[in-house]
DNA sequence: AGCGACAATGTTGTGAACAATCCAGCCCCC
DNA sequence: GGGGGCTGGATTGTTCACAACATTGTCGCT
């Protein structure tokens, strides 16, 4: 129907056009739009989006299958609060795949792929030495999305995908570690060595040297997130939405 | 108690459905009820399942995001046919998620876990023996999901799970191949014994090797598959429900 | 005052009706 | 005879209203 209601788009975006509203919700729960444990209620949602309360609905069964919602039978749905201990096993899954990726990328990249790749280093230098710490980030998900896109397996680059937007608030943290950014660029580059290399297991072993310290880096996040806020744990926030 | 629902299952079963429409759905793509690029019409599957069609399209969402159908915007679902080649990706996934969850069985196996695992092997012994397969197969996945309780990682598990989902018509070939079976349960009894001794590298090995054998013998399945029908990638069964 | 039953409220789950869209067959015109 | 447009049926997408369920606040009883 007549579908642009004059205060759905109040919210600052323009003419957008009629994305999914999963791909809408998606982004407001990882770019932390809605917080952990906060109620998503259907009828709310819907009003917001603007659109039915059936897509509201299919939406959100799609995000609980994504894991970034819970749905509880006549409850409700809520965002997920993910747990350290989940988020180490998501990345303990992440580890394993990247490494498979990052061997097929080896044995698969093209000259062209390889080029893109040092031009993508090239870049995450200079983001380094301008502490441009927001856009090295960018840069790094950039790089390692196109060693996916190389090693050529859908399966794994949708698990891929589906894990990242699940840690997401994990991994802000873990750029904050001194000396991090670094030693992250330099793990970068031989994974990319490797790669140019055709040489499987060396970007195997690079890729896993790289990520076990991404991991204990989490790790480190982690824990001086919670001596931060020791009670984070206990909160349960249930900020719902009631105005 | 007895709700006023006269009508909805007058379809004379006398067993009230209450397992998940969605599962029982999966269910029967993965047992084969539904052909390969057969069409899953909504109100077929209503009154077939009982349930309303509203049920019926939570599950279609469902077993789309899962990718056992696929979903064309105007055009309905269908169950989705597993190229070759995705076969193999799904079968790497599997390879880097099982030697990750190797790893932490080995490291995590209390005694009771080990005790479980030997019996289980040894029930292979006994299924080998008597030349039942299908038995011997069932035995094999409960190993495997043996361990990956063991391994007490979810988010693994679950994927796995998912997979295993997925490629199951490609998993039925891999036991013909004459020899294959005696070889699998030593590779079995090899990995069984890495987690005993709690030797995370061994049992990395060990399934790796294994799994290894498994995608020769994917790999064999299905060229002998396509040997034997080599028009089956060609042909388009489109067994619409059409009666 | 403490506690259990009970109604009030809000939210989700479900079914039916309606609109939008696609597909196949058919007809008309060239 | 062939091709383009059209119409009818079938199927999906969406909205709506109502029932089922959970939570919460209230009232009466001990």
């Amino acid at each position: 129907m007549n579908n642009p209601a004059p205060s759905s788009d109040s919210d600052g975006c323009g003419i957008r056009p009629v994305t999914d509203p999963c791909d809408r919700l998606r982004e407001a729960i990882v770019s932390g739009e809605f917080q952990p444990n906060e109620r998503l209620v259907e009828a709310d949602l819907s009003v917001r989006l603007g659109v039915g309360r059936t897509a509201i609905r299919a939406a959100l069964a799609v995000l609980d299958q994504e894991g970034l919602i819970v749905r509880e039978p006549h409850r409700g749905a809520r965002v997920r609060l993910i747990s350290a201990r989940e988020a180490f096993e998501i990345e303990q899954v992440r580890n394993a795949l990247e490494r498979l990726l990052a061997r097929s990328a080896a044995t698969q990249a093209a000259s062209g792929d390889v080029a893109d790749l040092r031009e993508i280093v090239a870049a995450m230098h200079d983001r380094l030495r301008e502490d441009d710490s927001l856009g090295y980030m960018q840069l790094n998900a950039t790089l390692h999305r196109r060693i996916w896109k190389i090693s050529d397996n859908q399966v794994a680059t949708k698990m891929l995908v589906t894990l990242k937007s699940q840690s997401i608030r994990f991994q802000y943290g873990t750029i904050l570690r001194p000396g991090r950014p670094e030693q992250s660029l330099q793990e970068h580059e031989k994974i990319v060595a490797a790669i140019a290399a055709h040489d499987p297991a060396a970007c195997d072993s690079a890729m896993a040297e790289h990520l076990g310290h991404v991991l204990e880096t989490l790790q480190w996040a982690i824990e001086a997130q919670e001596r931060e806020r020791p009670w984070s744990a206990l909160r349960e926030p249930a900020v719902g939405g009631r105005t």
